[in-house]
DNA sequence: TAGAATGAAAA
DNA sequence: TTTTCATTCTA
């Protein structure tokens, strides 16, 4: 959609050229560069070779700085183009967090029709309510000040950077200017981004300076966390103490992180970090780094030979695919499931975060070796797996029935190849997945005990992938690491440390499943693209029907959802797949059953948060994101593939922020998520007996009050002062726009009629209670900007309530909107209240009690009258003015108090 | 790519 | 006071 920011460069110009399509902001984080489908293959390729030598250097010395710095002009560049995006304000999270929930119950309604109900919805939000995401909205932006000093809002109108030299870079605007950021080639930044790219932990990326918006917050948070942890897993310490012992929320100490030292090392602290990344790095680079990790994580000898078999039969296992296991492999798998519970009981929090580290680690040097070995040696990542404590990562990426070469570049390669067609989409890579779902599975089964069965499900793997995904996108291993304990170690604070821990922990058994997952989004995740690609596919329908279910509000329901979905995708699964993941893994279904429980962990701590709403978004157009999700593969998406993913056809793909910041993000985006899903989410339901009330409001505003609909005076008094107040504010600044209420009107009435359901749910209290006549009045304050861009001339209406010329094409339009809208009628109809015969509703106005409510009732029959027929409403109604309203003012609100 | 909403910041 | 732009995603 967008502009295809990802992976839509064009692979000569590129990089520059900028397509950096809107969001570069997060793009621009080398992860996410890498991640981030957009670059040309080609550059990529390039680019991974340069990743990897530059990581390590970087990593190596202290001069880090120096290379990093070259690192960083490069990732200057990339933030003077993609630049960190402004924070969102309060009303922005808010509608991040519930478009989704809007988008369920309209799923016809458009994004505006959406935003204009959420706008509703939070004008009638209560003040505290607000209070928490302004809070929050305050808290992300003193963090992201934090990360980038000098960041100016506004790129000022003259934008100076941007336009010239870089312009193309940014295509849209802004360069915001983060003050550091000379110039840069953007064959560099191109470059740069790659190497960003290479998981490890680019301090360098942390450059306030550089650093775009929370996201990159969180990269750096979650890149120094997991050197932390990379640290600690080594000596077995727990790192994440550090994290823990700052007061300070996750948001601030990444912002701090972020800016401190990042790049360098900056205090002692990270010099511990550094180091951590040294070892990384340098272990990445060659195999040593493998057996460190080993060392590092405490294995077991049976894990440890659990991890050789693995290890040994990925290779051939890749040639024979993923399906038939060998026993002894299926042995390897236990032992390691048994292995990875053992790790958990012990890991409760600190030792668990260290083993889970371990596995991360592992991993991530995998894929670092892989990258560099992909180029060099194919043979060096089967041996890295081998050594290295995931014992799945290898295997799968060496398995590949390709050469272990650089999975991006297999993707790539791939893609191109295989799937011309379609340039994300994925081709499918057998057996490797398969291994590492079934291990995945395995170990989950016995984690929860559940062992035995065989289903499983494509799915499983799917969710955790979806999960893992995101944070591990760029690098499977850093995401890993990243998910789980930075999280952690983050919230070390919180209880949700166990939780996370807990969840990290089963990640961490699930290394493979991980690292597949981390490797999709950014670089590809050949094979698990292949595979997501495949039970994206699959799963679908089972997804969408799960996710049709599915109401973001509920965690539960996730488990549903699960459910529907496991037995659609195993049939599915089975007709599409048959040959590889089913047979691979006997266990599946129980697998799948387990991560029907890891999910509903995940998603009630609010790991999974982001997932609902891709979840509902899949719903929406589920489809379309998968394809591009998948090579973008957001942690998110992946859920939303996962589960919803078949559902809906039409498209996921969900913006290229998501694909972007997420990969990159990962765990660190994963608090940053949590805070945000942390904010409370308000049911339709809530919303719609306020919405109601604004509904009303918008609609008096625009012409007559009509609001008829016998709203009741249950509501509590003093929401409805609150909302009376919000009401009048909000007419004042109607007045001001006057025009263009008229849309609005028919939109709301349909608005109204849900709001008016729910007023009946709750009680079928006739009279027009104050609240809604309140709301009536006052107009909803989207209009202000809209009579900016002058749109308002058609829309006035006269005083008789008729509709100018204009307002009656707007009438029609309106009309189209009722019917596109299921608030409208139909929702009220369902919640019991319909006003679909005007003479009804003005039986139940009449019957309302006072004048003012009869009033309102009939103003609101005018308005549906109106909208049937404009004839009829002229004649129905004469609309109240503001003056009218103003007065009636008092009244509502004795009413409401009564 | 415009646009729908609100809000913060800058000009 | 007016503009920009943050998010999301359809038309």
């Amino acid at each position: 959609m967008k502009g295809g920011g990802g992976g839509k460069e064009p692979p000569g110009e590129g990089e520059v050229s900028g397509k950096r399509p809107k969001r570069k902001c997060l793009q621009w984080h080398p992860l996410l560069a890498k991640k981030a489908p957009d670059f040309s293959e080609e550059e990529e390729e390039e680019d991974e070779e340069e990743l990897e030598k530059e990581p390590v250097l970087c990593a190596e010395s202290s001069v880090q700085e120096g290379e990093c710095g070259g690192m960083e002009d490069d990732s200057e560049e990339y933030s003077s183009e993609q630049r960190a995006r402004r924070p969102m304000n309060a009303f922005l999270l808010f509608c991040k967090r519930h478009r989704s929930l809007v988008r369920q119950e309209h799923p016809r309604l458009d994004n505006r029709g959406a935003t204009k109900i959420l706008a509703d919805w939070w004008a009638v939000l209560d003040p505290k309510e607000k209070q928490k995401y302004t809070d929050m909205a305050k808290e992300y932006k003193d963090a992201f000040m934090k990360a980038n000093p000098g960041y100016k809002w506004c790129p000022a109108t003259n934008k100076p950077v941007k336009s010239p030299s870089h312009s193309v870079s940014n295509s849209r605007k802004k360069v915001w200017s983060l003050p550091s950021n000379p110039s840069k080639d953007p064959s560099v930044a191109k470059k740069q981004p790659k190497t960003d790219s290479t998981p490890q932990l680019n301090f360098a990326m942390a450059d306030p300076n550089k650093m775009g918006g929370l996201s990159m917050l969180l990269l750096a948070g979650e890149h120094a966390l997991t050197a932390r942890e990379i640290s600690s897993s080594s000596s077995q310490t727990g790192c994440t103490d550090v994290a823990k012992h700052t007061g300070k929320s996750a948001l601030f100490q990444l912002a701090e992180i972020s800016s401190s030292p990042a790049q360098s090392a900056g205090g002692s602290k990270n010099a511990e970090d550094t180091s951590s990344l040294t070892h990384v790095e340098a272990s990445g680079p060659s195999q040593p780094s493998s057996p460190d990790l080993p060392k590092s994580c405490v294995k077991s000898p049976l894990f440890q030979l659990a991890e050789q078999i693995s290890s040994s039969r990925s290779p051939s296992a890749s040639e024979g695919r993923q399906c038939g296991q060998s026993a002894l492999f299926q042995l390897a798998e236990m032992c390691l499931a048994s292995e990875a519970e053992k790790m958990e009981a012990r890991s409760s929090q600190p030792s668990g975060g260290s083993s889970s580290l371990c596995a991360q680690s592992s991993t991530e040097i995998p894929d670092r070796e892989e990258q560099k070995e992909a180029s060099e040696l194919p043979l060096t990542t089967s041996s890295s797996s081998s050594t290295s404590g995931s014992t799945s990562s290898t295997p799968t990426e060496t398995s590949p029935c390709k050469t272990p070469k650089k999975k991006k570049k297999k993707k790539e390669n791939k893609e191109s190849d295989e799937n011309p067609a379609s340039p994300k989409k994925m081709k499918k890579r057998q057996s490797p997945e398969s291994d590492l779902d079934s291990v995945t599975f395995t170990i989950e089964a016995v984690v929860k005990g559940a062992w035995g069965s065989e289903e499983t499900p494509k799915k499983k793997p799917r969710p955790s992938e979806s999960e893992s995904s995101p944070t591990a996108e760029q690098s499977p291993s850093v995401k890993k690491k990243t998910k789980p304990k930075p999280k952690k170690q983050l919230k070390l604070k919180d209880d949700a440390m166990q939780e996370e821990e807990e969840d990290a922990d089963k990640v961490a058994n699930k290394p493979q499943d991980v690292e597949m997952i981390t490797e999709e989004a950014p670089m590809t995740p050949k094979t698990e693209c292949e595979d997501e690609f495949d039970v994206k596919v699959e799963p679908p329908c089972g997804m969408e029907d799960a996710m049709l279910q599915f109401s973001p509000m509920e965690p539960t329901e996730v488990d549903e959802k699960e459910d529907s979905d496991a037995k659609p995708l195993e049939s599915r699964q089975e007709d599409k797949d048959p040959e590889v993941k089913q047979e691979v893994c006997g266990s599946r279904k129980s697998e799948r059953s387990c991560k029907g429980a890891l999910y509903k962990t995940l998603v009630s701590e609010g790991m999974l948060t982001s997932l609902r709403a891709n979840v509902d978004r899949g719903k929406r157009g589920s489809m379309r994101g998968s394809v591009s999700d998948h090579e973008g593969s957001w942690n998110d998406e992946n859920w939303g593939f996962s589960q919803a993913a078949t559902s809906n056809p039409k498209k996921l793909k969900k913006s290229k922020s998501k694909d972007e910041t997420t990969p990159g993000l990962g765990k660190l985006e994963e608090e940053f998520e949590k805070k945000f899903n942390s904010l409370p989410q308000y049911s339709p339901l809530t919303f719609d007996k306020k919405s109601v009330a604004v509904t009303k409001k918008k609609k008096n505003s625009t012409s007559s009050p009509p609001e008829p609909p016998k709203t009741c005076k249950g509501s509590s008094s003093s929401q409805k002062k609150t909302l009376f107040h919000k009401i009048v504010n909000k007419y004042k600044h109607r007045k001001e726009k006057s025009s263009g209420t008229d849309k609005e009107v028919a939109m709301f009435e349909p608005v109204a009629t849900e709001s008016s359901p729910a007023v009946k749910s709750s009680s079928p209290c006739v009279s027009p209670s104050p609240e809604p006549q309140k709301i009536l009045d006052i107009p909803v304050g989207s209009q202000k900007r809209k009579a900016r861009k002058n749109k308002i001339t058609h829309l006035v209406r006269t005083a008789d309530g008729r509709v100018s010329p204009a307002e009656e094409d707007k009438s029609k339009d309106q009309t189209k909107n009722q019917d596109e809208k299921p608030f409208t009628q139909e929702t009220l109809c369902n919640r019991g209240v319909c006003y679909t015969d005007p003479r009804s509703a003005e039986a139940d106005l009449t019957d309302a009690p006072g004048s003012l409510p009869a009033f309102f009732s009939l103003a609101a029959l005018a308005e549906v009258a109106a909208m049937e027929n404009v004839h009829r409403a002229q004649r129905a109604v004469s609309i109240p003015t503001e003056a009218q309203v103003k007065d009636m003012a008092p009244v509502l609100i004795s009413c409401a108090d009564q």
